[in-house]
DNA sequence: CTAGCACTTGAAGTGCGCTTTAAGTCAAGA
DNA sequence: TCTTGACTTAAAGCGCACTTCAAGTGCTAG
């Protein structure tokens, strides 16, 4: 018992079938072996599964997996696959998690709104700075209380 | 001159007519007066709309924008607003911030990898671990070298 | 033999945040 | 008067990563 069908591989990759059949659709996966056109898996592809899965953790989109299983001369090593797969994402995950930081110091200030109308959080300049480009402190609120 | 075409009120917001006619009919933002069936703005609008650019950098969706901005009494203060809106949001950061950190740790790992297949990048339990749900050390390819 | 389940396909649907398109209206300048 | 350009609408499209649907086929147990 060596082939898995595609229900069991699904069930071991702790994805759908229609994921699995999604994947060989666009080209992630190669077209399996068939028997009486139900497909039949080696249990090499679950390897397979585990890098997509991997590499969607790691932030690459379908298409990037693609390129990365299959958008190399076949006897390039995984090694330079990483090299060029990876380096330039890891160029923009830094600005990615400053942005997350914006995003928490962004929340903060709004909890320490004390302004009646959602209007005056926002009638300054620097806030309106801050939420453009510049990674400025957010000085939400500088003019709290009543505008009515 | 006090009120403002479609065209200009996007101008100074930085965004399209389309997404004012957008927010219009999903209701973030009011309907406003009209002349001759155009749209004509109350320079208030510039506040709402930077309240929306505001939300969004803060990480909230158009759905919960409409919530903060028409979800609430009319007489709730803006402070209380941002407390509901806010909180939970803010509970949330620091995962996605750590997700991240595993994001970039993953990439890294993928970086030192020298492996010849990809398949070998994750034939160990300690990646297929890391990959799934705890935030260990992701140990790529303990096993480098040639498969073939 | 028949029920029932896993499988097959292509096409359409989902959610998000808009943008684009098509067809038409309105106001101002040459 | 005619043209130009900004505006109006409803509906469809986009990109992503799949899921769901409808209609049909095959395998297995009772």
């Amino acid at each position: 018992m060596e082939e898995l069908t595609i229900g069991e591989v699904a069930s071991r990759a702790g994805i759908r079938a229609s994921a699995i059949r999604y994947y060989e659709s666009i080209g992630v996966l190669p077209q399996p072996r068939r028997t009486n056109g139900r497909r039949r898996y080696d249990k090499a592809v679950l390897s397979t599964l585990a890098i997509v899965r991997l590499a969607q953790q790691a932030g690459f989109s379908i298409a990037e997996i693609k390129t990365l299983l299959n958008g190399f001369a076949a006897d390039t090593p995984a090694s330079e696959r990483w090299q060029v797969m990876s380096g330039p994402k890891l160029n923009t995950i830094d600005d990615l998690i400053a942005q997350l930081y914006v995003r928490k110091q962004l929340l903060e200030a709004t909890l320490q709104c004390g302004c009646t109308h959602l209007d005056d959080c926002v009638h300054t300049p620097s806030i309106a700075e801050g939420t453009k480009q510049t990674g400025q402190q957010a000085a939400l609120c500088t003019q709290q209380g009543n505008t009515e």
